[in-house]
DNA sequence: GTCTATAGCGGGATAGAC
DNA sequence: GTCTATCCCGCTATAGAC
C-alpha cells in the first residue's frame, strides 16, 4: 500500500472517530509513519483528503445504485412482482441488510452522521442520498405494492415508507453512538432486529 | 436581560448551528456586543459554557420527567388502563408531542446530535435520556397493554417500543438535517407525521 | 518523497488600566 | 465589568535541503 492510500485509510479511520474537526495533520501523519509536511506531497490541504474521501463514497453509492439496479429497478420487476408476490415482497428488507454487510460501510455513515454539520456539501449528499432517495424507494416500492393489491388500500406509502425506512436509521444512530470501533456481535444483531423490523411490519400491511 | 444570560443564549444558538468547535469566543462576544476577554468575567473557560448549557438540559430533563411522572407511571395507572384501555392507549403518542412541543427542546436536540461526537460527557447523556430511556418506557408500555391483551399475544414489546420510537427520531433528524432555524411550518408537519405514525401502529397491534 | 525549519494565522486564556 | 494588549499554543501550510 503507498503513503496515498496510507493516508485516505488512517484518515478515514480518525474523522470517523473524532470527526474531521478534532483530527490534525500531526496526528494523521504520525499513524502513517511521516511527516505532517509530508502528506502535502499527496494532497494539497486537509481539505483535499475529505474530499477524497467523499468522492470514493459517492462512488461507492453509485455503484451500489448500478449493482441494484437490475434487481430494485421496480418497474421493470413488475413481471416477478405479479407472478410471485412473496418474492418480491420480501426483496426490501434484503436490500436494507445489504445495505449495511459491510463494516466499512458503517464507517462511513458514522462519517457522514459526524460531518455533516460542518461541511454544505456532504450535509447536502447526507440529506439526499441517506434520507430522501431511500424514501421516494420505498415509497415507490409500496406504492407498487398497493397497486396490486399485495397490502391493505387503506395504507399510505408515504408513511410506510418512513415506517419501514426509520427503523435501520435509528439502529444506525444507536450503533454509532456507542461505539468507536463497530464489533461484530452488534453487526449480527443489527441484522436480526432489522429482518424483525420488516417482517413485523410487512406482516401487518398485507392483505389476509 | 444580563450579559452572562446574553452569552449562554448566543452560545447556545451557534452551537447548535455549527457545533462548538467550529465556533470560537470572538464569534460569540462579537454577537453578545463585547469583546472576548469580558467573557472571562461570565465563565472560566469555553468549555464552561457548554457545560452551563449541558447543565441546563439536564434540568430540563428532569422538570420533565417530574412533570410526566404522574401521568406516565405505567404501574400506578392500571386502574385507568383497566377501566379505561382506549384513553391509556394514546397516551403514548401525547407523551411523544410534548416532548417536542417546543422549538427550544428541537434546538436542544440539534445540539445534542453536532456535539455528542465530540464530547464524552454529552454523548453519554444522549445515549441515556435520549435512546436508551425512552426505548425502556415503550417497551414497558407495550408489555402491559399485552399482559392486559389490549394488542395481540404475538408481539414483542422490545420490537414494538423501537417501532414506536425510530420514527420521531428519524422526523428530528430529518429536520436537523434540513434546517438551521426550524420553522413553524415544519413543526406542525412533524406533530401530524407523528400523529399518523402513532395511529398506524397502535391500529395495526391492537386486539380485533 | 521525505525531512527540518518556519511562516502566518487564529484559537483560548491572562494581565492590568480604567 | 469591560476594555486593550499580549501570551502561548497548535493548527495549516510553505520553503528549501537532501
Amino acid at each position: 500500500m503507498n503513503t496515498k492510500e496510507k493516508i485516505f485509510d488512517v484518515s478515514l479511520e480518525l474523522f470517523s472517530k473524532k470527526g474531521y474537526d478534532s483530527v490534525s495533520l500531526r496526528e494523521i501523519a504520525e499513524e502513517v509513519g511521516i511527516k505532517k509536511s509530508s502528506i502535502y506531497s499527496h494532497y494539497s490541504s486537509k481539505e483535499a483528503i475529505l474530499m477524497d474521501i467523499f468522492d470514493y463514497l459517492t462512488n461507492l453509492f453509485e455503484y451500489d445504485e448500478m449493482l441494484n439496479s437490475k434487481d430494485l429497478d421496480l418497474n421493470a420487476n413488475n413481471e416477478i412482482l405479479l407472478q410471485n408476490p412473496e418474492k418480491f415482497y420480501h426483496k426490501g428488507s434484503e436490500a436494507m441488510k445489504e445495505m449495511f454487510s459491510q463494516e466499512k460501510n458503517l464507517k462511513i455513515w458514522k462519517l457522514l452522521f459526524i460531518q455533516m454539520h460542518h461541511n454544505e456539501v456532504i450535509r447536502k449528499f447526507f440529506q439526499d442520498e441517506i434520507l430522501a432517495k431511500p424514501i421516494m424507494f420505498w415509497e415507490e416500492f409500496f406504492t407498487i405494492l398497493k397497486e396490486n393489491n399485495i397490502i391493505r388500500q387503506e395504507c399510505n406509502p408515504k408513511l410506510l415508507a418512513k415506517e419501514y425506512y426509520s427503523f435501520p436509521i435509528y439502529l444506525i444512530l444507536e450503533i454509532c453512538v456507542e461505539y468507536e470501533d463497530i464489533p461484530q456481535s452488534s453487526l449480527e444483531d443489527f441484522f436480526n432486529q432489522a429482518e424483525e423490523h420488516a417482517n413485523f411490519l410487512l406482516d401487518c400491511v398485507k392483505v389476509n
